[in-house]
DNA sequence: TTGAAAGCGTTACCAG
DNA sequence: CTGGTAACGCTTTCAA
């Protein structure tokens, strides 16, 4: 039983399709009686447009796609969910791409997004050859950025400013008299870990103090996996910091696990800020300290943008970037430095 | 600059579409030589064929819609991982839609759907009024069902024995000597929660032992913090039982918080057993014992039974039902009843 | 081995 | 107010 098409409803009305495309539409004048049949119509038929062909003619899709490193990672999911919810309340919705931060898989993903005639994609994903991006660029689909920037090239984007994420982290820490501190970031190709690096770093280096090159690690891809490995190294180190910012909060638990296993209490011994605010953060034990982003918002403005880039509004063509701010949200994890060892003199 | 089309190729390459047509889709026989030219002209334009058009000439979109209940929920953000995974291996693309669970919500996407003519469509949400789904099924769209049941309506599932699940959280307790034992379940509509309390119930009784009704308890939407208070209620109540089976880790942390604030310990006064293995489970402290389901396994099974269907496996069609084994995964959320009570006689 | 033409379900323009 | 018809980009059948 395949489903009714425009010219069942003509038929069964004995109008034209161009009678019934008008009355779907809203368009044209059409008599109220005419109108009322042909609603009873396609009711009674159990008609849906179909948006495949709507969309051959030139109009929406109504379909978002969004490019995201792994849904599976809470930090993407939570704002997943509220790119939907934002996107279904103006009837899109939404294609997930798990890229796995690989440009391959980005352009792939691209080029597929764009065979299938997407409205827009919104990209939150780290690309490293930002060639990847230019060749969407001129085909007129629009792209807003959101959580990461794409240096060099000029795309309406939402972030939070992680530079001042990072900044407050290493705040923090001072504050509480950490001296000897260590950052473990996400591969390079992240713009949003670089900025939080750049951050945490000023902000130490703004107190005379020093962030030496081995206290600064990377992860690969596997987030939870490599934090607790980059963590053991740093804990098993020579010269053991007594805090560690991680970029993630993923890469805070891997740390926390480190910790554990090496019987090194937190935030006694050690102190671990993460970044994100997921909902992991507040379920580890000791709770996460880190810093939150308004994922949420963050979402609902790319949307918001994208549709008004959809809807032809030049305003929000030249760079709309919004900068929201992230805010440090302590729990557990973070305690003054010379917490652990109060029975020195 | 908008996209090049067939013409814009045939023109170029001074021949038919059609020709072009049968040099994309590999058919006819076409002469070496003007297939070489045409594969280069179509390169040199950067040709892509619009998916949308070829569609409406009735072939696939090679798009999946998957209905959860929530995205931001890591369960469900697992097994959308693993089914986007295993659809873009075969050049699938995946919708998600977020249903909270909401009757009103799954009709809604379902037509959505159905309008932009998605291959097949993944479900993993409960549905109270079945007759959303008939509907569907007379329109000849392919649909299976994972983690959740639809019992009246015939239709491939791949699933967990949820029955064996709560089996296996009751014997494990059971065998911990614990008696009094509660349960806190998701909202009735939700399939697996019911079977999950059937074998939660039937272990306990097969002991000679009861599990009164002021035992079980129901959550609403929000997971989390229902579980809480539900927590709360049981653990604040005249006669407190020794351990909590929670039917999912969502609601077994919000059970982990309550304990935690009226300062009941964990393992030691109370035990908790969640269900699916997130990786909340792992996270928490102490870390959750709880029954896994194969996630992975599952999505990527669901996709592959849905494949099939597609390709008009009729093999696959009447009823391929897998049910896969829930594990038990003890870590440290649960210990002997008597654990926490050592000084008594 | 190639091409002409019909058809997929809509929309939009123009005539009446 | 209503209908005829071209167009959207592609696939497929049938002739040549």
């Amino acid at each position: 039983m395949s489903n009714a098409t425009i010219y069942d409803i003509a038929r069964e009305a004995g109008v034209s399709i161009a009678t019934v495309s008008q009355v779907i539409n809203g368009k044209g004048k059409i008599s109220d009686k005419r109108r009322q049949e042909i609603y009873r119509i396609m009711e009674e038929l159990n008609y849906r447009p179909s948006v495949i062909a709507s969309a051959l003619t030139g109009k929406s899709t109504f379909t978002l796609g969004l490019l995201i490193p792994d849904i599976s990672n809470p930090f993407f999911a939570e704002m997943a969910r509220a790119v939907e919810d934002c996107g279904s309340r103006s009837k899109y919705s939404l294609v997930i791409c798990s890229t796995d931060n690989k440009d391959e898989k980005v352009s792939g993903y691209l080029e597929l997004l764009q065979q299938k005639s997407v409205d827009g994609i919104i990209i939150g994903t780290g690309v490293e050859d930002r060639d990847l991006l230019t060749p969407l660029l001129h085909k007129s689909i629009p792209i807003v950025m959101i959580a990461r920037e794409m240096p060099g090239i000029q795309l309406p984007t939402v972030i939070v400013d992680d530079y001042a994420g990072g900044k407050k982290a290493a705040e923090h820490l001072l504050g509480l008299r950490h001296r000897s501190m260590a950052i473990i970031t996400e591969p390079t190709k992240v713009s949003s870990s670089r900025e939080r690096l750049r951050g945490f770093r000023d902000a130490i280096m703004s107190q005379g103090l020093e962030l030496p090159d081995e206290m600064v690690k990377k992860t690969g891809e596997n987030l939870l996996k490599d934090g607790k490995s980059r963590a053991l190294e740093l804990l098993a180190g020579s010269n053991p910091p007594s805090a560690i910012f991680c970029c993630n909060d993923l890469i805070a638990i891997g740390t926390l696990q480190a910790a554990k296993e090496l019987g090194i209490r937190v935030p006694e011994q050690l102190s671990i800020v993460g970044f994100d605010n997921t909902i992991l953060a507040s379920v580890t034990e000791p709770a996460l300290t880190t810093i939150s982003q308004p994922t949420e918002k963050m979402g609902s403005i790319a949307v918001e943008t994208l549709i008004r880039l959809l809807e032809g509004d030049s305003t929000a063509e030249e760079q709309a970037r919004t900068i929201l701010t992230p805010e440090l949200v302590i729990r557990s994890s973070t305690a003054s430095a010379f917490a652990g060892s109060e029975a020195h003199p």
